[in-house]
This record gives structure tokens, C-alpha cells and sequence, in this order.
DNA sequence: ATCCATTTGTCCGTATGTATG
DNA sequence: TCATACATACGGACAAATGGA
């Protein structure tokens, strides 16, 4: 659909930008046979690169657990679609990815509490300083790592949350617990970048992979904002996905 | 808001990293007074990296346009704010830089008219191998290349598109002359990617660069797809948003 | 059972890019 | 600017495994 170069001495190694293109190629099955990924060779003569530096890209896939080479078959193509992430007024993590995976994980990372700096203190309509608490849950699908975010709500209103999300493991739920029986989302904006530090380990990318980055704002029915979040996507397992009619 | 870490040998270079968390740095003023990005020796300590990596990245970024350095004076940043783009059922280029941008300019990079292929001749309900006009449009605020689109419509349907786009220089005006007088995006789905190939230049991004794939699927008001697009936004320049109530 | 083409795996050496001090 | 260490990329040669003729 777009272009065949690769750019060479700048940055990025070529053997990542070209495993990039593996997995893109992967996706849309343009450099897969029935399983099967096209042999080296001819992976390297179609990026115009050293059989080496394919090699060195299809070895980063198998770490990946993208692919799986084998000594004078091939290299089998192991997992392949993507996750669509819908994002809407009524994102909620769990009923997101129903029909898309059979088991859908949240598990709690870390819980503490800051303090507010100005940007967070002005959207909530707290002061300065305020207690604000922070929660960084990893959201799994079918024991494949798809999110990693962090959750920000005023901590005077909230007290004890964490101790509620401990019980029920569900944000939506420990909200019905302080009074919030409905919320939406006013609005999400959606940038990129490359993964780093812990949050590799976390999603367990290969390092220099991309992430989707959604920062978000919920609120009330009464438009009274109450809850901050910025979700990481790996850019390769997730797309996010704004349609027509949000539920 | 998030780690500090960078990953050494790993496909990605250390500066080309730095110079993607400067920019971010920048972006958001953790790493800028007054105009003045932090000298050298505070990043190399911040990074954990040494200054001649962080002149790297500095070099890189100043190659970009994005800050100037000056010797004895300091760095000074050239260009800063993220456009927001956003996503919805109105979804129109030009009015949604409205008042982010004095000027708004579209330019055609590329029409012609290719055969459909399984997937698109299914979503625009048309046979296999039916022509299909597609154009590549590149989409600029206040002189900054801001998108790459292209756009696939029917080839049939829409005869002379090209040429009727050339004199209105709009595709909603375009459309409106085939009876279409309004339009909704049924679907937008959003993933990123490294930038590769000739829209590095047509967007004038160092190799490397990350850019948002955002595509989608218009639709008539009866619910008939007649258009598909994928637009490529540089991530550290434009954000995404989906808003509560989508105009 | 043997040969052959295909395909991945390993080893050598060399040149250039990246990162440090 | 220099010196050093390591990562990246290339080229060639050959070994090892596979599956079909």
C-alpha cells in the first residue's frame, strides 16, 4: 500500500525498521505464505538488504513471539491479528474486548498517592498540592499484554480507593462505591511514541517498539470531570478505533 | 509523567531516542525555560548519557527545525505546540485546523486510477479489479507538513474526480458535485508505525520519525461506503482526539 | 536409499556507525 | 580531536535439516 525503502544510517537500526515491516507485512499477509513467512533470501532482496540483517530482524520477531523459525522448513508465523480498542463515550477496559479474546486480565501494578501539580489540580478542580491518587493497572488478553495505564482521581473525594479496586478489581465497579453510577468519557487524544523503561518489561515489547499513547478524560453526566488516565498500546498488537455511533 | 530510562543496543540509537524525549520534553515544558531548552551537561545527567550523545540528538533536532542552537547562549526552541486533529463523524481537514493554524493549505501529491483489490473492492461494494481512483493529498498548517493522506473512491462512480478536485481544491466540494451533499465517517481505526519511504520527505521528518496511520471509512447519511482513506500524521506534531459529542 | 533444491544456522572477516571518556 | 569499545551491516562460505524426486 505505501512504499518499499528503507533508510539506511540514521538512527534506527535497519534490522528493527525491517522487523517492523515483517510484522506490518505479517499483518496484512503480504509477506506470508499459508503460515508461512517468504524465506530469507527473498525477504532480503525485497528490502534490499544483507540476508544477515533479516536474520537479525526475524530473530527480534522470535523473541517477540511473532514468528518461529526452523532449520530448513521456514519461519511459521505464530500470532497475527490485532486487537481493536474502541474508543467512545462509554470505554469501559473489560466489555471493550469482549468477543475478542476469551480471557481478559486487569491486574493492579502499583497504587500511591502525589501530589497534584497544576495541570492535574486545574481539569479535576482541585488545589494545588491536593492528594491525587495514582493506580497503574496492565490489561491482558488472552496472557498477551495490550495496555498498561495509569489512572489519576482526586484523593480527597476517593479515599481508600485503592483498598475498593483491590476488592473488585474493577474501576467502574469501586465508582458505583462512591457514588458514580454512570460516567463518560469527554474526550481521549491519541499520540505515539517509542516504549521505555519499565513499561517494556511490562508489555513485554522488544526495546524501540511504538506504543499508542491515549491520554483521557472521564466525567460525570453532569460534565464534572473526575478521573485522568494515559494508556499505552503496543502499536503492533492494538489499534484503537473511533466509530460512528459510540454505545 | 513517565520513566526516565533509555535503552542502549537496541536497534534505536541513543541519541535518536533522546532527541524523540527532548521533543516530547519540549512539548510539554519539562525540559524548556523560558524558550531555552536545559544545556547540554543537565540532559547528558538527566539521560544518563553522555553530552556528546545529547549533542547528537540536538544536531538532529536542529536538522528538523525544531530548535537552534547558539554557541554560549543556549538552545532555543523553534517550534513547540502539538495541533490536535479531531477524530468524528464531521470529520473535515480543513475546518478542523480551524484556529490552530492561520494558514491551512491542501496539496495533491499524486492521482491515479488503479484496479480494486479484494478488500477494497468488498467495503465499497464494487467488483474485483473495477477501477479505483486514489489520491494522495498532503496536508500543511502554517507551512508545517502536518498529514499524508490517501484516498481511494470509486472509480466508476466518481469519473473525472480527479479533475473536478483540481479546480476546488477541497474533496467535500468535490463531492457535492456527484450528489454527495454530506458525509460521515462511519470508521477510524489508529496505529503507528515508524515512518518510512517517501513520505519521509513529503512530511520533511528525520528517519525514524513515528507517524499515527489513522484509516477510515466515509459513508453517506444512508449508510453507503463510497470512500476509504489512510492518513499519515508525524506523531510528535499532531495529536488525535475523540471528543464527547462528535460534531 | 540417494540425490537434490530449498531453507535456516553458523563461522569467518571487514567496514562503518554509535557511545564513552 | 583522539582513542577505545561495542553495535550494526555486509559479503562469502559452508553446515544442518527438510522434503520431494
Amino acid at each position: 500500500m505505501r512504499e518499499n525503502t528503507i533508510e539506511r544510517g540514521s538512527g534506527v537500526a535497519l534490522w528493527r525498521q525491517i522487523a517492523d515491516r515483517i510484522r506490518l507485512g505479517i499483518a496484512d499477509g503480504s509477506l506470508a505464505v499459508d503460515g508461512k513467512l517468504l524465506p530469507e533470501t527473498r525477504l532480503a532482496a525485497m528490502f534490499g538488504a544483507n540476508r544477515h540483517t533479516v536474520r537479525s530482524a526475524i530473530a527480534a520477531l522470535e523473541q517477540e513471539g511473532v514468528v518461529q523459525a526452523k532449520q530448513g522448513r521456514g519461519t511459521f508465523i505464530r500470532r497475527t491479528r490485532r486487537i481493536s480498542y474502541a474508543l467512545g463515550s462509554r470505554t469501559r477496559f473489560s466489555s471493550n474486548l469482549e468477543g475478542q479474546a476469551k480471557e481478559v486480565l486487569s491486574t493492579l501494578l502499583k497504587a500511591d498517592t502525589i501530589k497534584a501539580d497544576a495541570s492535574f489540580a486545574e481539569v479535576l478542580g482541585i488545589s494545588l498540592g491536593a492528594p491525587l491518587i495514582r493506580l497503574d493497572i496492565l490489561g491482558q488478553a488472552d496472557g498477551q499484554s495490550v495496555s498498561c495505564a495509569t489512572h489519576w482521581f482526586d484523593g480527597e473525594r476517593f479515599k481508600d480507593f485503592e483498598s475498593h479496586y483491590a476488592q473488585t478489581r474493577s474501576i467502574t465497579a469501586t465508582l458505583r462505591h462512591y457514588g458514580i453510577s454512570d460516567y463518560v468519557r469527554r474526550q481521549t487524544s491519541v499520540t505515539a511514541r517509542h516504549a521505555e523503561g519499565e513499561v517494556l518489561s511490562q508489555l513485554g515489547l522488544a526495546p524501540g517498539a511504538i506504543v499508542l499513547v491515549a491520554k483521557a478524560i472521564n466525567e460525570t453526566p453532569d460534565s464534572i470531570a473526575f478521573q485522568l488516565s494515559e494508556t499505552l498500546f503496543p502499536a503492533d498488537r492494538v489499534e484503537l478505533t473511533v466509530n460512528r455511533y459510540p454505545k
